[in-house]
DNA sequence: CTGAAAGCGCTAACAA
DNA sequence: TTGTTAGCGCTTTCAG
């Protein structure tokens, strides 16, 4: 490994003058700038990240903690995170993935702390033990959550309920009036927000709500919407159309449909919500609202640079616009 | 942040002394041990692991390079990552994304050198530069590829070869003769394994090839399964079955051919290849060969390991096996 | 414009 | 059993 000190020793110079040179210090002439530029270049210097952190405290590393199902697989995740590294990187920062499958009782907090992130970003809190992440949110540090389980500070999430209002209004403006709505989670925020778009979409229009009002879901998988779509064709009959909480519950919507022999959007017209790259080979290819995850990755990635930059540790959650995409599985009330 | 020295001065002990109770060195009494490590915990110490990396020459951290197309969205990447991270994680090591969109040139090599990682998870070369990549393969690092582009050494990939091989075998024993190939990549191995697979099958069953010998594809998409199927249509007429180079290349075949007006699976089986989830959910349900992701994952952490605690360095490429799973895109001949 | 020296937080001989 | 010391590679005053 080459370090300052080789160089210097090349250079005769100090191994200060060195790191100075280096690093663009004006104190140094042009005339040995150059000259030591050079011998580290013939050398292959590579700085040592290392001691670097030590002494400047940052590491230009964000830390990512993540507690998501099926983890990286999570198209959500992946799609906004990969965004978010890609811009990270373009600022000469690395992406640390610290999550936890395993262990209990893991302390994000102190593990950011010991490698010496200089921010975190919190991609979905799910099942993660809550004090671990307060813990975070609470420190000093830079910290992103796109999860808006919380409080809701330096956060940033789709605006759900405008989103499945969206869904809703295109549904009533192809002229279906028995909209029934297959939910995802009840539990946690954005389940919520997802259903009071739909209910009060549905109040707004004196129209009938149809949903599983009983039963929250927990992970908008297939089988899921398959599920919920099955209970309720028994418990309310045939509706005009569908709104879904998420595209993958949408498809399992259209297979239990199909299955009972209706055709899709002829009799039924179905909206999946996130427009997941499933909706362009599914057939009939699917509506849906698009969220807008690079939107999101970029966006978080300024609110890290941001707070990177500044003290500023407490800015208003940010609500990204989520979009109407119409393919074919949806049409006019016949 | 709290260092050896505050402890060391609230216990009255040497800096070292801290730090030999802490990592549970042998020359330390047991009432010290517990006596520093309860002021420890009090006062909430975390070891500062650059400090930690400096000395000790390891970082406790595996970078991973990849320029895999969509990146992380990538589904064969985030499965086989996330289980690869997970068994890091059960060992104490963290991710390092170390990839590149944009920046020409970079130097990985340099990257991980600087950054201090104990090994490094190549996915995919995609369109980086070769040297970069051979930097890192030929320099003395552990370094793991999980892309059989290259010479093969400490490489993991799965068995293509053998897998289209049991597609076709698969749809020969339902009596199909006219079996398609929809083809993937012709200038990667893994593509030319695949190729390989199916040509090899049709000559020793003496069946007639149906593939398109001219043209590469380039990215296993839909849109390219799509095209292709539509090419063998025009030029060789309908086949008895398909064999695809992937299950969205299936999907897209599958689409064309649904749109022609042809049944699957009674019309023409369709086998894909991957075992995405995307399998379970499409109409029919997908008959594809599985990628064993975890054991990718998994067996890329465990020759990982084997590395890092030796200094070998030259492992033969480990070939993992694949596997057919039936569901009803494929039936008998009628 | 350049160098000497101190120190970031930790570990590991070597002494005591 | 514990403490002293040196040093990992780098940055940054402060002198010269």
């Amino acid at each position: 490994m080459i370090t300052l000190e080789k160089i210097a020793d090349q250079a005769n110079v100090s191994v200060s003058t060195v790191s100075k040179a280096l690093s663009g210090h004006k104190a140094i002439s042009q005339k040995t700038k150059d000259r030591i530029r050079q011998i580290a270049d013939e050398l292959g210097y590579t700085p040592n990240a290392n001691a670097q952190s030590l002494v400047n405290k940052r590491a230009n590393t964000i830390g990512v903690v993540y507690e998501v199902e099926f983890g990286l697989r999570n198209l959500f995740f992946s799609a906004v995170l990969e965004e978010f590294r890609r811009n990270a990187q373009l600022n000469g920062y690395d992406i640390l993935l610290l999550s936890n499958n395993n262990e209990k009782n893991i302390d994000y907090f102190r593990h950011c702390q010991s490698k010496n992130v200089d921010g975190v970003l919190i991609v979905s809190i799910g099942s993660a033990p809550i004090e671990a992440i307060n813990k975070l949110t609470q420190s000093s540090m830079a910290v992103i959550t796109l999860d808006p389980l919380h409080s809701g500070l330096n956060t940033i999430y789709s605006d759900s309920y405008a989103g499945i209002q969206k869904s809703c209004q295109h549904l009533y403006d192809l002229g279906h009036r028995k909209i029934a709505y297959v939910n995802g989670s009840y539990t946690n925020l954005i389940g919520q927000q997802r259903l009071n778009g739909y209910l009060d979409f549905i109040k707004a229009h004196k129209l009938k709500p149809i949903y599983n009002a009983k039963q929250s879901n927990e992970s908008y998988t297939f089988s899921e919407g398959y599920q919920t779509m099955k209970y309720l064709l028994t418990e309310f009959g045939l509706p005009d159309a569908v709104v879904c909480a998420s595209d993958l519950m949408a498809m399992g919507t259209i297979t239990l449909l199909q299955k009972r022999g209706y055709k899709i959007p002829d009799d039924v017209s179905v909206v999946g919500f996130d427009n997941l790259s499933v909706c362009e080979i599914a057939t009939p290819r699917l509506t849906t609202i698009a969220q807008d995850y690079e939107g999101i990755g970029k966006k978080a990635w300024d609110l890290m640079i941001h707070m990177l930059n500044t003290d500023d540790r407490k800015k208003e959650p940010i609500i990204v616009d989520t979009q109407l995409v119409v393919r074919e599985s949806t049409t006019t009330r016949k």
